[in-house]
DNA sequence: TTGTTTCCGGTGGGAAAAAGTGGATCGCAA
DNA sequence: TTGCGATCCACTTTTTCCCACCGGAAACAA
Protein backbone atom coordinates (compact mmCIF):
# COMPACT_ATOMS: atom_id res chain seq x y z
CA UNK A 1 0.00 0.00 0.00
CA UNK A 2 0.80 3.68 -0.42
CA UNK A 3 2.69 5.90 2.15
CA UNK A 4 4.69 9.24 2.72
CA UNK A 5 5.05 12.66 0.93
CA UNK A 6 7.44 12.95 -2.02
CA UNK A 7 8.16 15.56 -4.10
CA UNK A 8 8.25 15.35 -7.29
CA UNK A 9 7.96 17.81 -10.78
CA UNK A 10 5.99 18.23 -13.11
CA UNK A 11 7.33 19.01 -16.79
CA UNK A 12 5.47 21.87 -18.92
CA UNK A 13 3.69 19.24 -20.75
CA UNK A 14 2.18 18.53 -17.60
CA UNK A 15 3.54 14.69 -16.61
CA UNK A 16 4.01 13.74 -13.66
CA UNK A 17 6.79 11.59 -13.03
CA UNK A 18 5.49 8.78 -10.22
CA UNK A 19 8.35 7.27 -8.11
CA UNK A 20 10.31 4.87 -9.07
CA UNK A 21 9.51 2.98 -5.74
CA UNK A 22 6.01 2.60 -6.95
CA UNK A 23 6.20 1.71 -10.04
CA UNK A 24 6.37 -2.13 -9.98
CA UNK A 25 3.36 -2.35 -7.61
CA UNK A 26 1.35 0.03 -10.12
CA UNK A 27 2.18 -1.99 -13.21
CA UNK A 28 1.41 -5.47 -11.01
CA UNK A 29 -2.13 -4.04 -9.34
CA UNK A 30 -3.22 -2.47 -12.79
CA UNK A 31 -0.94 -2.38 -15.87
CA UNK A 32 -0.37 1.66 -14.98
CA UNK A 33 -3.86 1.68 -15.51
CA UNK A 34 -4.50 4.53 -13.36
CA UNK A 35 -7.63 7.23 -11.87
CA UNK A 36 -7.21 10.50 -11.26
CA UNK A 37 -10.04 13.01 -9.67
CA UNK A 38 -10.47 15.82 -7.38
CA UNK A 39 -10.50 15.68 -3.66
CA UNK A 40 -14.07 16.96 -2.31
CA UNK A 41 -12.33 17.76 0.96
CA UNK A 42 -8.99 19.72 -0.13
CA UNK A 43 -7.74 21.68 -3.07
CA UNK A 44 -5.86 18.35 -4.05
CA UNK A 45 -6.13 15.51 -6.98
CA UNK A 46 -6.94 11.85 -5.69
CA UNK A 47 -4.95 8.85 -7.61
CA UNK A 48 -6.08 5.53 -7.64
CA UNK A 49 -5.23 2.59 -9.57
CA UNK A 50 -8.24 1.95 -11.46
CA UNK A 51 -9.55 -1.38 -9.79
CA UNK A 52 -9.55 0.39 -6.61
CA UNK A 53 -11.29 3.56 -8.39
CA UNK A 54 -13.81 0.90 -9.91
CA UNK A 55 -14.85 -0.79 -6.29
CA UNK A 56 -15.48 3.12 -5.32
CA UNK A 57 -17.43 3.95 -8.83
CA UNK A 58 -19.57 0.82 -8.18
CA UNK A 59 -20.78 2.30 -4.87
CA UNK A 60 -21.45 6.05 -6.26
CA UNK A 61 -24.01 4.08 -9.08
CA UNK A 62 -26.23 3.45 -6.15
CA UNK A 63 -26.95 7.22 -5.04
CA UNK A 64 -29.75 8.69 -5.59
CA UNK A 65 -30.27 11.58 -8.30
CA UNK A 66 -33.10 13.17 -6.07
CA UNK A 67 -30.83 13.36 -2.72
CA UNK A 68 -29.33 17.05 -3.50
CA UNK A 69 -25.92 15.65 -1.66
CA UNK A 70 -25.45 12.69 -3.27
CA UNK A 71 -26.38 14.10 -6.65
CA UNK A 72 -23.51 16.54 -6.03
CA UNK A 73 -20.79 14.12 -4.49
CA UNK A 74 -21.50 11.64 -7.85
CA UNK A 75 -21.10 14.92 -9.65
CA UNK A 76 -17.96 16.28 -8.74
CA UNK A 77 -16.43 12.51 -8.49
CA UNK A 78 -17.07 11.09 -11.41
CA UNK A 79 -17.04 14.70 -13.40
CA UNK A 80 -13.65 14.66 -12.86
CA UNK A 81 -12.84 11.21 -13.33
CA UNK A 82 -10.34 11.03 -16.05
CA UNK A 83 -8.51 7.71 -16.79
CA UNK A 84 -4.70 7.99 -16.96
CA UNK A 85 -1.87 5.67 -18.29
CA UNK A 86 1.99 5.66 -17.29
CA UNK A 87 4.24 6.28 -20.32
CA UNK A 88 7.42 3.77 -20.10
CA UNK A 89 9.14 6.17 -18.21
CA UNK A 90 6.55 5.59 -16.02
CA UNK A 91 5.33 9.17 -16.13
CA UNK A 92 1.28 10.11 -16.14
CA UNK A 93 -0.13 12.83 -18.39
CA UNK A 94 -2.24 15.30 -16.12
CA UNK A 95 -5.59 16.89 -18.34
CA UNK A 96 -4.89 21.11 -18.09
CA UNK A 97 -8.50 20.29 -16.28
CA UNK A 98 -7.42 18.73 -13.41
CA UNK A 99 -4.41 20.55 -13.43
CA UNK A 100 -5.90 23.28 -13.08
CA UNK A 101 -8.15 22.72 -10.16
CA UNK A 102 -5.44 21.57 -7.69
CA UNK A 103 -3.47 24.68 -9.01
CA UNK A 104 -0.49 22.65 -10.11
CA UNK A 105 2.57 23.92 -11.96
CA UNK A 106 6.01 23.10 -11.03
CA UNK A 107 6.67 21.53 -7.74
CA UNK A 108 4.11 19.26 -6.69
CA UNK A 109 3.61 16.64 -4.04
CA UNK A 110 2.79 12.69 -4.25
CA UNK A 111 1.20 11.70 -1.08
CA UNK A 112 0.48 8.52 -0.11
CA UNK A 113 -3.02 7.30 1.36
CA UNK A 114 -2.77 4.16 1.35
CA UNK A 115 -5.66 2.53 -1.28
CA UNK A 116 -4.95 6.04 -3.48
CA UNK A 117 -2.71 9.00 -3.43
CA UNK A 118 -3.00 12.80 -3.00
CA UNK A 119 -1.64 15.12 -5.68
CA UNK A 120 -0.69 18.45 -4.38
CA UNK A 121 0.95 21.69 -5.23
CA UNK A 122 3.66 21.79 -3.04
CA UNK A 123 3.03 25.15 -1.60
CA UNK A 124 -0.69 24.69 -1.08
CA UNK A 125 0.83 21.51 1.32
CA UNK A 126 3.16 23.03 3.10
CA UNK A 127 -0.02 25.19 4.00
CA UNK A 128 -2.57 22.96 4.58
CA UNK A 129 0.03 20.99 6.82
CA UNK A 130 0.40 23.28 8.76
CA UNK A 131 -3.07 24.50 9.43
CA UNK A 132 -3.72 21.24 10.02
CA UNK A 133 -1.08 20.90 13.10
CA UNK A 134 -2.33 23.99 14.47
CA UNK A 135 -6.01 22.99 14.62
CA UNK A 136 -4.93 20.02 16.03
CA UNK A 137 -2.79 21.11 18.78
CA UNK A 138 -5.22 24.04 19.32
CA UNK A 139 -8.11 20.80 20.50
CA UNK A 140 -10.90 22.81 18.71
CA UNK A 141 -11.27 19.52 16.46
CA UNK A 142 -14.12 17.51 17.21
CA UNK A 143 -13.44 14.44 18.71
CA UNK A 144 -15.27 11.27 17.30
CA UNK A 145 -15.53 8.33 19.91
CA UNK A 146 -13.42 5.93 17.18
CA UNK A 147 -10.52 8.78 17.95
CA UNK A 148 -10.81 8.92 21.45
CA UNK A 149 -10.15 5.12 22.12
CA UNK A 150 -7.04 5.70 19.36
CA UNK A 151 -3.82 4.95 20.70
CA UNK A 152 -0.88 6.18 18.76
CA UNK B 1 -18.65 3.98 -19.48
CA UNK B 2 -18.15 8.27 -19.56
CA UNK B 3 -16.51 9.81 -17.08
CA UNK B 4 -14.05 13.31 -16.49
CA UNK B 5 -14.78 16.80 -17.83
CA UNK B 6 -13.47 17.99 -21.17
CA UNK B 7 -13.14 21.19 -22.50
CA UNK B 8 -14.40 21.35 -25.58
CA UNK B 9 -15.29 24.54 -28.28
CA UNK B 10 -18.85 25.06 -29.78
CA UNK B 11 -18.54 26.08 -33.34
CA UNK B 12 -20.47 29.17 -35.41
CA UNK B 13 -22.64 26.57 -36.94
CA UNK B 14 -23.55 25.19 -33.32
CA UNK B 15 -21.57 21.99 -33.57
CA UNK B 16 -19.88 20.11 -30.88
CA UNK B 17 -17.21 18.05 -31.21
CA UNK B 18 -17.26 15.18 -29.27
CA UNK B 19 -14.02 14.26 -27.73
CA UNK B 20 -11.87 11.23 -30.04
CA UNK B 21 -11.78 8.87 -26.90
CA UNK B 22 -15.88 8.28 -26.93
CA UNK B 23 -16.52 8.39 -30.55
CA UNK B 24 -15.03 4.47 -30.82
CA UNK B 25 -17.88 3.99 -28.17
CA UNK B 26 -20.31 5.89 -29.34
CA UNK B 27 -20.45 4.51 -32.99
CA UNK B 28 -20.15 0.85 -31.42
CA UNK B 29 -23.09 1.00 -29.36
CA UNK B 30 -25.22 3.58 -31.07
CA UNK B 31 -23.71 4.09 -34.37
CA UNK B 32 -23.58 7.36 -33.21
CA UNK B 33 -27.01 7.98 -32.82
CA UNK B 34 -27.91 10.20 -29.37
CA UNK B 35 -31.08 11.91 -27.81
CA UNK B 36 -29.71 15.48 -26.09
CA UNK B 37 -32.46 17.23 -23.59
CA UNK B 38 -32.71 19.59 -20.66
CA UNK B 39 -31.30 18.50 -17.46
CA UNK B 40 -33.49 18.67 -14.24
CA UNK B 41 -31.97 19.29 -11.91
CA UNK B 42 -28.66 21.79 -13.17
CA UNK B 43 -28.65 24.30 -16.17
CA UNK B 44 -27.20 22.22 -18.87
CA UNK B 45 -27.75 19.46 -21.13
CA UNK B 46 -28.07 15.66 -21.13
CA UNK B 47 -26.38 13.79 -23.78
CA UNK B 48 -27.57 9.99 -24.05
CA UNK B 49 -26.80 7.03 -26.57
CA UNK B 50 -30.31 6.39 -28.65
CA UNK B 51 -30.55 2.97 -26.41
CA UNK B 52 -29.76 4.11 -23.05
CA UNK B 53 -32.70 7.22 -23.35
CA UNK B 54 -34.73 4.97 -25.16
CA UNK B 55 -34.29 3.08 -21.63
CA UNK B 56 -34.83 5.38 -19.59
CA UNK B 57 -37.87 6.88 -21.81
CA UNK B 58 -39.95 3.39 -21.12
CA UNK B 59 -39.64 4.57 -17.40
CA UNK B 60 -41.04 7.72 -18.16
CA UNK B 61 -44.06 6.22 -20.07
CA UNK B 62 -45.75 4.49 -17.01
CA UNK B 63 -45.63 7.73 -14.88
CA UNK B 64 -48.76 9.31 -14.07
CA UNK B 65 -50.15 12.41 -15.67
CA UNK B 66 -51.99 12.65 -12.38
CA UNK B 67 -49.09 13.18 -9.99
CA UNK B 68 -48.04 16.97 -10.64
CA UNK B 69 -44.06 15.62 -10.08
CA UNK B 70 -43.82 12.72 -12.15
CA UNK B 71 -45.98 14.63 -15.25
CA UNK B 72 -43.23 17.71 -14.08
CA UNK B 73 -40.85 15.65 -14.78
CA UNK B 74 -42.24 13.85 -18.07
CA UNK B 75 -42.73 17.15 -19.78
CA UNK B 76 -39.20 18.60 -18.97
CA UNK B 77 -37.62 15.16 -20.22
CA UNK B 78 -39.46 14.18 -23.29
CA UNK B 79 -40.61 17.89 -23.99
CA UNK B 80 -36.90 19.10 -24.63
CA UNK B 81 -35.57 15.67 -25.94
CA UNK B 82 -34.12 15.55 -29.78
CA UNK B 83 -32.70 12.95 -31.94
CA UNK B 84 -28.86 13.78 -32.90
CA UNK B 85 -26.46 12.00 -34.92
CA UNK B 86 -22.51 12.67 -35.07
CA UNK B 87 -20.97 13.45 -38.31
CA UNK B 88 -18.51 11.73 -39.61
CA UNK B 89 -15.97 14.16 -37.81
CA UNK B 90 -17.40 13.19 -34.63
CA UNK B 91 -19.27 16.15 -34.19
CA UNK B 92 -23.22 16.89 -33.28
CA UNK B 93 -25.14 19.63 -34.36
CA UNK B 94 -26.61 21.07 -31.44
CA UNK B 95 -30.43 22.78 -31.93
CA UNK B 96 -30.94 26.48 -31.10
CA UNK B 97 -33.62 25.80 -28.61
CA UNK B 98 -31.00 23.43 -26.53
CA UNK B 99 -27.95 25.63 -27.22
CA UNK B 100 -29.84 28.64 -25.59
CA UNK B 101 -31.20 26.42 -22.60
CA UNK B 102 -27.57 25.77 -21.10
CA UNK B 103 -26.44 29.32 -22.33
CA UNK B 104 -24.26 27.40 -25.17
CA UNK B 105 -21.73 29.85 -26.63
CA UNK B 106 -18.25 29.39 -27.91
CA UNK B 107 -16.63 27.40 -24.43
CA UNK B 108 -18.42 24.55 -23.31
CA UNK B 109 -17.48 21.34 -20.95
CA UNK B 110 -18.37 17.44 -21.66
CA UNK B 111 -19.14 15.86 -18.44
CA UNK B 112 -19.07 12.29 -18.53
CA UNK B 113 -21.94 10.81 -15.67
CA UNK B 114 -21.28 6.71 -16.40
CA UNK B 115 -24.51 6.25 -18.47
CA UNK B 116 -24.93 9.96 -20.03
CA UNK B 117 -22.80 13.41 -20.19
CA UNK B 118 -23.81 16.24 -19.66
CA UNK B 119 -23.35 19.65 -21.37
CA UNK B 120 -22.02 22.57 -19.76
CA UNK B 121 -21.28 26.25 -20.51
CA UNK B 122 -17.60 26.40 -19.41
CA UNK B 123 -18.26 29.72 -17.21
CA UNK B 124 -21.36 27.71 -15.37
CA UNK B 125 -20.03 24.87 -15.33
CA UNK B 126 -17.04 26.53 -13.53
CA UNK B 127 -19.30 28.31 -10.89
CA UNK B 128 -21.20 25.20 -9.95
CA UNK B 129 -18.26 23.15 -9.16
CA UNK B 130 -17.01 25.70 -7.00
CA UNK B 131 -20.32 26.30 -5.47
CA UNK B 132 -20.64 22.65 -4.41
CA UNK B 133 -17.12 22.40 -2.97
CA UNK B 134 -18.07 25.34 -1.11
CA UNK B 135 -20.72 23.73 0.66
CA UNK B 136 -19.41 20.65 1.22
CA UNK B 137 -16.22 21.92 2.63
CA UNK B 138 -18.39 24.21 4.84
CA UNK B 139 -20.13 21.06 6.36
CA UNK B 140 -23.07 22.77 6.07
CA UNK B 141 -24.93 19.85 3.54
CA UNK B 142 -27.36 17.10 5.34
CA UNK B 143 -25.89 13.59 4.73
CA UNK B 144 -27.39 10.02 4.01
CA UNK B 145 -26.69 7.10 5.64
CA UNK B 146 -24.98 5.89 2.58
CA UNK B 147 -23.06 8.87 2.38
CA UNK B 148 -21.49 9.11 6.24
CA UNK B 149 -20.31 4.89 5.71
CA UNK B 150 -18.50 5.84 2.40
CA UNK B 151 -14.68 5.99 2.69
CA UNK B 152 -12.95 7.39 -0.52
C1' DT C 1 39.85 5.82 1.30
C1' DT C 2 39.48 7.77 -2.99
C1' DG C 3 38.75 7.74 -7.75
C1' DT C 4 36.54 5.83 -11.71
C1' DT C 5 32.97 3.48 -14.01
C1' DT C 6 28.47 1.86 -14.68
C1' DC C 7 23.67 1.80 -14.03
C1' DC C 8 19.30 3.80 -13.05
C1' DG C 9 16.11 7.43 -12.30
C1' DG C 10 14.72 11.77 -13.89
C1' DT C 11 14.14 15.25 -17.66
C1' DG C 12 13.59 17.41 -21.96
C1' DG C 13 13.01 17.61 -26.80
C1' DG C 14 11.55 16.22 -31.39
C1' DA C 15 8.94 13.81 -34.88
C1' DA C 16 4.90 11.40 -36.41
C1' DA C 17 0.18 10.88 -36.03
C1' DA C 18 -4.27 12.24 -34.91
C1' DA C 19 -7.66 15.49 -33.68
C1' DG C 20 -9.81 20.05 -34.03
C1' DT C 21 -11.24 23.87 -36.86
C1' DG C 22 -12.73 26.40 -40.62
C1' DG C 23 -13.81 26.80 -45.33
C1' DA C 24 -15.91 25.36 -49.71
C1' DT C 25 -19.18 23.05 -52.52
C1' DC C 26 -23.32 20.71 -53.40
C1' DG C 27 -28.20 20.14 -52.85
C1' DC C 28 -32.67 21.38 -51.56
C1' DA C 29 -36.24 24.44 -50.59
C1' DA C 30 -38.44 28.73 -50.68
C1' DT D 1 -32.74 32.21 -58.62
C1' DT D 2 -31.11 32.91 -54.24
C1' DG D 3 -30.41 31.72 -49.58
C1' DC D 4 -29.85 28.54 -46.09
C1' DG D 5 -28.29 24.21 -44.44
C1' DA D 6 -25.80 20.11 -44.51
C1' DT D 7 -22.00 17.28 -45.81
C1' DC D 8 -17.37 16.79 -47.12
C1' DC D 9 -12.58 18.03 -47.44
C1' DA D 10 -8.21 20.12 -46.26
C1' DC D 11 -5.24 22.63 -43.30
C1' DT D 12 -3.42 23.77 -38.83
C1' DT D 13 -2.76 22.75 -34.22
C1' DT D 14 -2.34 19.72 -30.55
C1' DT D 15 -1.28 15.49 -28.61
C1' DT D 16 1.17 11.33 -28.02
C1' DC D 17 4.87 8.42 -28.26
C1' DC D 18 9.70 7.54 -28.32
C1' DC D 19 14.49 8.40 -27.93
C1' DA D 20 18.49 10.61 -26.10
C1' DC D 21 20.87 13.15 -22.65
C1' DC D 22 22.16 14.62 -18.03
C1' DG D 23 23.02 14.04 -13.23
C1' DG D 24 23.51 11.40 -9.15
C1' DA D 25 24.42 7.46 -6.61
C1' DA D 26 26.34 3.17 -5.79
C1' DA D 27 29.74 -0.30 -6.41
C1' DC D 28 34.05 -1.96 -7.39
C1' DA D 29 38.87 -1.57 -7.78
C1' DA D 30 43.21 0.48 -6.97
Amino acid sequence: MFRGASGISIDPKGRLAVPARYREVLVDRCQGQLVATVDPFNPCLLLYPLPEWEGLESKLITFSDFDPTERAMKNILLGHARELEMDNAGRVLLPPELRGHAHLDKKAMLVGQLNKFQIWDDEQWQKHTAATLDQWRSGTLPMSERLKSLSL
